[in-house]
DNA sequence: GCCGTTTTCGGCCCGACTGTTTTCAGTCG
């Protein structure tokens, strides 16, 4: 299966271009890998319609299908290759750091010429980073946590392990008399076989307070972000939990949003706009007045968009 | 680079949070 293979080159690619402030193309490859990687055998559809078929997974048009086809032809993509050498080798894993993304990376190569962890580790170290424009004291701190984080962590747990975690956590906020509702989402209710973090959902009217609670969980390591409507920790074993809060009449709309792939996702909200609607996680709206028409269950936002109610595994 | 019951050109999902800012860019999910 060559799917994910070209996928991956795909992203990459996308990372890459993002790295060169390439407008639109980013997202071009990153929404043709995704639909790749979910398709059928790529190579099994081109043997049987050539690459007129190939065009007819979304995302993927002349340009992209041409590659495809070249993949399987030849075995690699020479516009791929193009580009690798554009950049350092293995700047990528600078991009797996936590608060790292294109922007950053591209920046502390062009001044600082880092190009790998060690270089970066060393610059942050040695308080280089800091007086860059646009990154700060607390840059330098978080890229040395981020680091820390990356060598401890052990990166994506099974999804037993993951249920055992999430089912502890909301046992534990379950306690709290605000609470209303709450839900395991993500890619643990869609039952992947391996997880990298953990989305909890919330909805209750006291949102404070609950995030207060969350943030202050036995086994916190960091606390990496808590706003009025999410948060999000490291627990010590290093599995990252999210956090989100909703009142009571969006809490279908928010499971809605957070348990579905971002594919599922942005076909979804496609088929919103078709309809005049908007669709957020905080529910179904009217276009033009911006009047929430669904949102209190995943059911209600079903029948609004006019699609068959799927499982989380399937979405 | 992709796509189209208004478009073959001109848009591209979108909201929250943080840090470095002086109103915003970058990252994340």
């Amino acid at each position: 299966m060559k799917n994910q293979e070209i996928a991956a080159i795909f992203f990459e690619m996308a990372e890459i271009l993002e790295m060169k402030n390439v407008q639109w193309k980013p997202r071009a490859y990153r929404q043709a890998a995704r639909a790749i990687e979910s398709s059928k055998d790529i190579e099994t559809i081109y043997k049987k319609g050539g690459e007129k078929l190939l065009e007819e997974i979304p995302g993927v048009g002349e340009g992209i299908g041409t590659k495809i086809v070249e993949y399987i032809e030849t075995g690699k993509i020479k516009e791929y290759e193009k580009l690798l050498k554009t950049i350092p080798s293995h700047i990528n894993v600078l991009l797996k750091i936590p608060s790292m993304g294109p922007k950053k990376v591209k920046k502390l190569n062009e001044e600082l010429k880092i190009s790998n962890l060690a270089q970066l580790e060393s610059a942050a170290k040695k308080h280089k980073i800091a007086s860059l424009h646009g990154f700060g004291k607390k840059s330098e701190e978080d890229i040395l946590e981020g680091l820390s984080l990356m060598k401890s962590s052990r990166g994506k747990i099974v999804l037993k392990e993951a249920e055992k975690v999430a089912k502890g956590i909301i046992n534990e906020l379950k306690k709290l008399k605000e609470i209303r509702q709450i839900s395991v989402a993500g890619s643990v209710r869609r039952k992947k076989v391996m997880i990298r973090d953990i989305d909890v959902i919330v909805s209750t009217v006291n949102p404070e307070k609950v995030i207060d609670a969350f943030v202050r969980l036995r086994d916190v390591k960091k606390v990496m972000a808590k706003g009025k409507t999410k948060a999000m920790i490291i627990l010590k074993s290093g599995i990252q939990v999210d956090l989100r809060v909703f009142k009571p009449e969006s809490w279908g709309a928010g499971l809605f949003y957070f348990t579905g792939s971002k594919n599922y996702n942005i076909e979804m909200r496609k088929t919103a706009i078709n309809l005049g609607y908007k669709l957020n996680e905080y529910g179904v709206f009217d276009k033009k007045t911006n009047k929430l028409i669904a949102g209190k269950t995943e059911k209600e936002i079903c029948q609004k968009l006019g699609v068959k109610y799927l499982n989380p595994e399937q979405r």
